[in-house]
DNA sequence: GAATATTAGTTGTTTTTGTAACTAACAAGG
DNA sequence: CCTTGTTAGTTACAAAAACAACTAATATTC
């Protein structure tokens, strides 16, 4: 096992991406997983109607780059547990104009206490101006700015 | 559709994250899945083999951070096409030492191509200094450098 | 040196995701 | 209007991932 030449995988951005993603997912999604029983997905949409308010599946999959189905499947399980009301729209009867509930702004609420929390301390590794060009840096990537 | 207050999903460092990942994984992935049939463990174990050796499925595993079931998974499909051998170790007739076949080079040397372009491609996007700072951030984030 | 615990890797089963095909509503052009 | 095309969202089926239970080999301990 010895190393053969220049190129590392653990210098390749992609897999980097990948790496930080997921070990800085873990403690999050532990406490929306297990405490809430919710999905990746599935916090993504609360998230955006909590901080949007209303949104249809469709902008709230553009704006999180998610495909149409996995909203859909979010939706109906966070219907059926009542985090969020679901109104036909009036200009557009194929849409339906989504909400959070009472009960979903409550779980909102407090996930995003925690989100908050912890990204804070993750920020904490870092020195002033490095969070700030860390995010430009990756908002670039994700194409977020374009 | 109103924004309620000042924390924002965009800046929120998993979810960025995992957006930057994926974007930058989609035109890699393109490659190596359309063109190889590989999925994403499979070219990471390549990768792994390819960099350091030989290696037991286990190493494999604890440096790429990935549960044994996906090794595992990953090399049978990677034997069976020719592109690993496996071998049972000697001190541990448990393990095996895998490597790659000179099949599994070519492909190796043709995908660690097209990864070095494709990282120095993104690196582009960045000034000289951006992208090491880039990097020791992910590391830091991704835990490898403990 | 048996009994017990641990480890390397596999296999089976259940969730979750990806992809394609579908329904219903709208839009545009003739 | 009425055909043709597009769009919002759902559903069905296939691929992949997660999780648990397993086999076989090795360590440990009494």
């Amino acid at each position: 096992m010895a190393k053969n030449d220049a190129f590392d995988l653990q210098n390749f951005l992609p897999y980097l991406l990948n790496q930080a993603a997921e070990q800085s997912s873990l403690e999050f999604q532990r406490i929306y997983k297990d405490r809430y029983g919710l999905l990746r997905t599935e916090w993504r949409v609360m998230f955006h109607l909590g901080m949007y308010g209303e949104m249809t599946a469709k902008q709230i999959g553009e704006r999180a780059m998610t495909h149409k189905t996995k909203i859909s499947r979010a939706v109906s399980r966070l219907a059926q547990r009542r985090y969020l009301s679901r109104t036909r729209s009036e200009n557009d009867r194929r849409a339906e104009v989504l909400a959070l509930t009472p009960s979903g702004q409550n779980v909102y609420q407090e996930l995003r206490g925690i989100a908050e929390a912890y990204d804070a301390r993750l920020d904490r590794r870092f020195s002033r101006g490095e969070g700030a060009l860390l995010r430009m840096m990756l908002r670039r990537l994700a194409g977020l700015d374009d």
